[in-house]
DNA sequence: CCGCTCATGTAACAGGTTACATGATTTA
DNA sequence: TAAATCATGTAACCTGTTACATGAGCGG
């Protein structure tokens, strides 16, 4: 049940509406937690029933209606309490490290375009962290601002963010050089 | 439905028995998947059910009896059209991070300690990962393995692990500094 | 006028986790 | 003699995914 807490910590810099929190979620919110739309509107739904956040509606006239959430004090003893106790160890489950595991045993084509397509992604996405980055730090220092600054959870969450992807792209690169550099040896054999 | 992708994989390199695949997915494989005991003998059955994996009875004195598992070739040929369908993008869900989003607004004693047992994990892994690496390639350098090696699935996803695991260790170490630099800046104030 | 963004859900199903269950042997 | 390893499962429950459903405005 670590999902709530996820949208509970998503929701400590201000008020956000479902689809905001569903857009956090969607690019992965610094890429340490992802989820479906659906599977937010059902837990905002729950934890504004258990009262660990409180809902807003805002009236708008050229959009439908909204309703914004904030983390309510209930809400930020149940983060203190969860951060308390023990976690559990982080998993990957990638489909792609699957695919390359077998790599030996299958033909590579679709292998070698997936890695090609996951790796794009992977610098789209270093470059989005790149910017959420300097956004947060403003004109000071990485030093100076997590030294100093007063909100910096959401900084050290993206720099594990970005070094994530670093190595994804870097990975995804050479495994590509691999894969293809042993096609074309045994093509020519 | 990919763990039983994960499974195959994880059998094209020889026999094993539910209880060793269980071993390599609580390691998690590479650090690329992670899985229970349970699940996987359940997998298991449902694998030879269908035909993808074959068992054979090994009669054992001292210890109990255990089945040894194979990929058949349907199981092959299931793990080709795996390889070739579309991949979900990988995604990451880790407690730890939320917590550490949620680090301005809750106490850090807790979490220091749950980031320095962390970094130590890593550091195991990380030691893991190399000796695993050095013994799939044996005397060779890597660039000889990488272009001439005939089992090179698992090094290139260990590679993944390890970098994952060295980017893991260098983040709680750099988080730990920081969370504790600001709390000793806090008691002086 | 087509597709994207904003905005919110329900229902059925697949997948994963936790708790329970057993029992012999080897190692510290 | 207590704990870890080998060896295999079942059942209940919780979580997450997929498909379905609706509807207005805005930009190209």
């Amino acid at each position: 049940m670590a999902l709530r807490h996820a949208v509970l910590a998503a929701l400590l810099d201000g008020e956000l509406s479902g689809y905001q929190v569903a857009k956090a979620f969607d690019i992965g919110v610094a890429n340490f937690w992802y989820a479906q739309p659906q599977q937010l509107y059902a837990e905002l739904t729950r934890l504004e029933k258990e009262g660990l956040v409180a809902g807003r509606e805002v009236v708008q006239e050229s959009r439908p209606n909204k309703r914004l959430f904030h983390v309510t004090d209930a809400g930020l003893a149940e983060l203190e309490a969860f951060t308390a106790a023990a976690a559990k160890p982080a998993f990957v489950r990638d489909d792609l490290l699957v695919k390359v595991q077998a790599a030996d045993h299958v033909d590579t084509h679709a292998l070698v375009a997936e890695l090609t397509e996951r790796a794009t992604v992977a610098q789209a996405k270093t470059a989005l962290f790149g910017d959420l980055l300097r956004r947060l730090r403003g004109d000071r220092t990485e030093e100076e601002f997590l030294r100093h600054g007063d909100r910096i959870g959401p900084y050290l969450t993206c720099l594990r963010g970005l070094a994530f992807e670093r190595e994804n792209l870097d990975w995804c690169t050479r495994t590509i050089a691999v894969l293809e550099e042993r096609r074309q040896a045994r093509s020519r054999h």
